[in-house]
DNA sequence: GCGCGGCTCCCCCGCACGGGGGAGACGGTC
DNA sequence: GACCGTCTCCCCCGTGCGGGGGAGCCGCGC
């Protein structure tokens, strides 16, 4: 019985770090990648991974929002393991509050990533160091976990990104957007490229649900 | 200054002649074409038209929630020409109530329509027979115009159009729907062709578009 | 019986899309 | 001055997508 697992990291790189070292092992299989909190909860529905391990600081949809969107709309959801670069980090404990499993630190060793995986999947979920343990205990519940949301909302989209979404998100081509926005058509496709990067969309219909899912857009 | 239309109608044919019809003349401009309601706001944002030719039955959102649809969201909207077969058609009243600037039978002559465009553009609304348009003014504000919104919803998708369109909107693609479905990735096409065909929809961002505007699949 | 709509699958074909490169211009920072 | 990010545009290239046909099977209604 195999470990299905999907992964939510902003950066390629550190979802092909964390494929490279899971897929190694022989129960455990990545089953799917986004870029974005965003494309969880569809992707959870899809693929019905057995774990989610999950940046916290995302463009359009962090962490924290995405932790609750599953726990809240999926029945039976996945084991959510927060991956984050610093002990630290106040989102980590909002993602903790809103129902994550567990975390995992970017730099911790391959063994350890493989370890935490299948603790959490087998529901041990208390994998992280005990003092953070303890901190996230008694940081109780205070701030809505989610005020820092607006802030982190589509950070890593650069402004010119924001407008050739929003045309793609109203169902225009990339000529259509290049006629819109005054510029050529290789231009768009340019900016469609890094916005399906940052997204970890694979097409533009996946970014345009992500636009949706994460409110950049809504519908009427 | 040439009259630009959209064309709102779920049979391409109806279109078709519609677009025909007008294009004959040198001072009107069909800009674009849908076949449902759910693609309308984007569209009038996108092209600016000063008059919607919009058809009341329509397989995801009728012509009555798209005229409060339009009304709504955009600043300085078009005229609204409601298109019909019927005169005493129920529906009709609801739009007219819902905002819409007059009405137009689709059996009436070319030179009907034509002469009902201009009128409707140059700010006269009363285009109707002056007999239904008393009928409309007598029916008053009674049943809520959309009560009979879900009975139309997705009236002209079938079932199998609708899982297939469901998918779509988790960004599948026609090989993953294929294998979600256990069919074979033409059969995917064939329901995405008329999935297309029915909203409208020049391709299948668009539809999920129409999918997410109608409410037939909602954000988290 | 026949017709019809829904579902399935098949062909050909053109093209928009998206990946993977690179490159120049501009403005801000160090 | 050097550096970097953004925005702009260019190349090549494979392929998924969508249009336009057709066809067989099934269940339902006339």
């Amino acid at each position: 019985m195999t470990i299905k697992v999907l992964l939510v990291d902003d950066e390629p790189l550190v979802r092909a770090g964390l494929r490279a070292v899971l897929e190694a092992q022989p129960d455990i299989e990545v089953v799917g990648e986004a870029a974005d909190g965003a494309a969880v909860v569809p992707l959870v529905r899809s693929l019905r991974p057995d774990v989610v391990a999950m940046d916290v600081r995302m463009p359009l949809m962090d962490g924290i929002e995405a932790t609750q969107a599953v726990l809240r709309t999926v029945g039976s959801p996945p084991k959510i393991l927060v991956v984050t670069t610093f002990e630290n980090d106040e989102y980590v404990y909002g993602a903790l509050r809103a129902g994550a499993d567990g975390f995992l630190l970017k730099r911790a060793r391959p063994a350890e990533i493989v370890h935490a995986v299948r603790l959490i999947a087998e529901g041990d979920s208390l994998l992280f160091p005990a003092a953070v343990r303890d901190l996230a205990a008694a940081y109780g519940r205070d701030r809505p976990a989610n005020e820092a949301h607006e802030a982190l909302v589509r950070a890593n989209l650069t402004d010119r990104e924001e407008d050739v979404l929003r045309l793609m998100a109203r169902g225009l081509s990339n000529a259509e957007i290049a006629g819109r926005l005054i510029v050529g058509t290789e231009t768009v496709k340019s900016h469609v490229s890094a916005i399906l990067a940052k997204l970890g969309a694979r097409d533009r219909t996946q970014a345009v649900i992500a636009a949706y899912e994460s409110g950049f857009v809504s519908p009427t």
